[in-house]
DNA sequence: CTTAGCACTCAAACGGTATCAGTGCTAAAA
DNA sequence: TTTTAGCACTGATACCGTTTGAGTGCTAAG
């Protein structure tokens, strides 16, 4: 067991290394702790914090750093969230000013705000998608064999893409194929249309069309646009800050993991939880690029809409009082938002 | 003036600087020049270069480099573009392998290609778009007062975006309104639309509609769209590379302005030129973003429908000859790729 | 004009020394 | 039993003088 100043202890070890990146000694221990001990009193507690695996030397006759233990140890019984200042409140408020036209946008957004008010990496996720249904699906002929699909989702998302027609694809077939899609399949949760895509609809398609095989594909083509789960990743440059010195190929596995469009965001940030904000770091991140980092995830609720998850990724040594605080009234003032923007477009 | 045998020497040195990175002595010359002189008379002509400020040395008994004088006439004067292996074209033929559904597409991928084939970084233009013109304008209803705005130009580009129409847009008006556009302003350049979007137009749909500000707004903004330059970055993260060791400053800001999604391209590349290749290197480089670094531009041209530009950016010290050569072939190829697009297109 | 020879220069590597922050341990004081 | 002062010890860091080696410029002879 830790007496109350071992705790004392290990807390300004903390705080003081988070701040200067500097290994601690005794006497600059001294100095900070709020009662008054000598130095050799601190070093015992020292030795003995040393012994729990809390924390740990550089060299034999260092200073001593917090452990990735240690850290686990702070976040999981010492740490005080420390409320949000006015100024943050105020630039994300300016951060949400502009109108948007989509909840993507809003999340991107989001990622924006998030990394420019923490200088990290602030990585966001729209609210899931696994019961959202297919409201409706256009196509609209633009000339020169060219057509734009365009398919619209139950919480107002819109995906679009353009296609060049095969010749053999007959418009007037097409006509029939969009109104058979939106009888049949608008209603439907997007994963039960996709299912179907597979089995019945060709089938019907058939009666209707010679060839539905490039129709098809289009369709599937957007559905699976839309379904997919999208990211948004804000303040990649930062990672520089705190990861340049010396891991380039670490930097540079990561950017490109960030990058890539269809990258699974689930191998960066594991799965949805349920708790309000997770900390993971050191050796428990499990994909080696986040290796020597910190990352931190935050679940909002947008009711009956679904749930999403916030993340900032950032130094180890990172002022977790603060952040913690400051995600926390990041994911309720995105709710907000998002609850605001569904309620002006379900009236 | 300068001996045959110095040229030589100078072009020794660009060589194995180039490969090795290291400063070369006279005695290594001696090893690699085809004629057989002793060190000593190498140690003369290097003398003589380097009083033309061709090559200088890194310390008072160091071996030489080339300097930005050096590098200009050997680019003037000496290189020799060398022929793209069967490799590389094999590789370019892969990159374009897919198919395309839009120019922007080609583009981007051009830059890939250009970054793979490299490792170094790739900048992309599509053709220009001066007197490209309106051929059509559709706003599809997707229910809850959500517009998706298409836009598409005579080169096949097609614009969309999605907009929440204010309420005081009455639909009836709306209709009008985009019947006026096609017959108006179809076959007008993108500038000329833009020109009476501001003048006649607004005079003509205030007698169909009661307040055409919201509408405009939208048009405007996807006109906009429509005629910005966009330009496609592919190994942004071989910056790293070439240029990670010292100056993190300069790769973040160059990695934000490539991000950027309005930058102005031609702050960084310059504007479009005659010549096939140009290359610039060292203090010929206007924006400070891209001292210590070569910038080479390439343009090519698609017959009716426009000229456009490649560039490369890499290392002060890369082996011109080869990427002079295959930036030439690379060019070529990319015309020859557009003009069957165009064509099929045409048809 | 070319070459061999030589003295000279500088960067880089190496070993020794001093400095300094910080430690563990011990024995005395509280 | 806990706290404190004192002391020997350790390792990182910086500094200094020395050596090594690659490369140079210059000169005098071929």
């Amino acid at each position: 067991m830790l007496t109350k100043r071992q705790l004392l202890v290990l807390k300004e070890i903390i705080r003081s290394f988070t701040e200067s990146g500097q290994p601690v000694g005794s006497k600059t221990l001294m100095a900070e702790l709020p009662i008054h001990v000598s130095s050799a009193t601190i070093r015992n507690d020292m030795a003995a914090l040393e012994e729990q695996g809390l924390i740990k030397k550089t060299h034999s006759s260092s200073g001593r750093v917090p452990s990735t233990k240690g850290y686990r140890f702070y976040l999981d019984n010492l740490v005080e969230p420390t409320a949000v200042s006015a100024n943050e409140i105020a630039a994300i408020q300016q951060g949400f000013g502009g109108h948007f036209y989509k909840i993507d946008e809003i999340v991107a957004q989001s990622a924006r705000i998030l990394s420019n008010l923490t200088s990290y990496t602030a990585i966001t996720l729209g609210p899931e998608v696994t019961n959202l249904k297919l409201t409706g699906f256009r196509m609209v002929p633009l000339g020169n064999h060219q057509v734009m699909a365009i398919l619209v989702t139950s919480n107002g998302s819109v995906e679009s893409q353009l296609f060049t027609l095969p010749p053999e694809v007959d418009s007037d077939g097409v006509e029939k194929a969009i109104r058979i899609i939106n009888d049949e399949l608008v209603g439907l949760s997007l994963g039960e249309v996709a299912q179907k895509l597979q089995t019945e609809v060709p089938a019907v398609l058939f009666k209707y069309m010679t060839s539905p095989d490039g129709f098809l594909d289009i369709f599937g083509n957007v559905l699976k646009k839309a379904a997919a789960e999208r990211f948004y990743v804000g303040g990649r440059l930062n990672l520089m800050d705190y990861l340049g010195d010396n891991d380039v190929d670490q930097l540079k596995r990561l950017l490109a993991m960030m990058d890539s469009e269809q990258g699974n965001v689930n191998a960066l940030l594991g799965p949805l939880h349920d708790s309000h904000i997770k900390v993971k770091l050191g050796s428990e991140l499990t994909p080696d690029v986040l290796a020597n980092l910190s990352l931190l995830t935050a679940n909002y609720s947008v009711g009956e809409h679904g749930t999403g998850m916030i993340a900032l990724i950032g130094p180890t040594q990172m002022p977790y009082s603060k952040m913690i605080g400051l995600l926390d009234a990041f994911r309720e003032e995105l709710a907000k938002r998002l609850t605001d923007y569904y309620s002006h477009f379900d009236q």
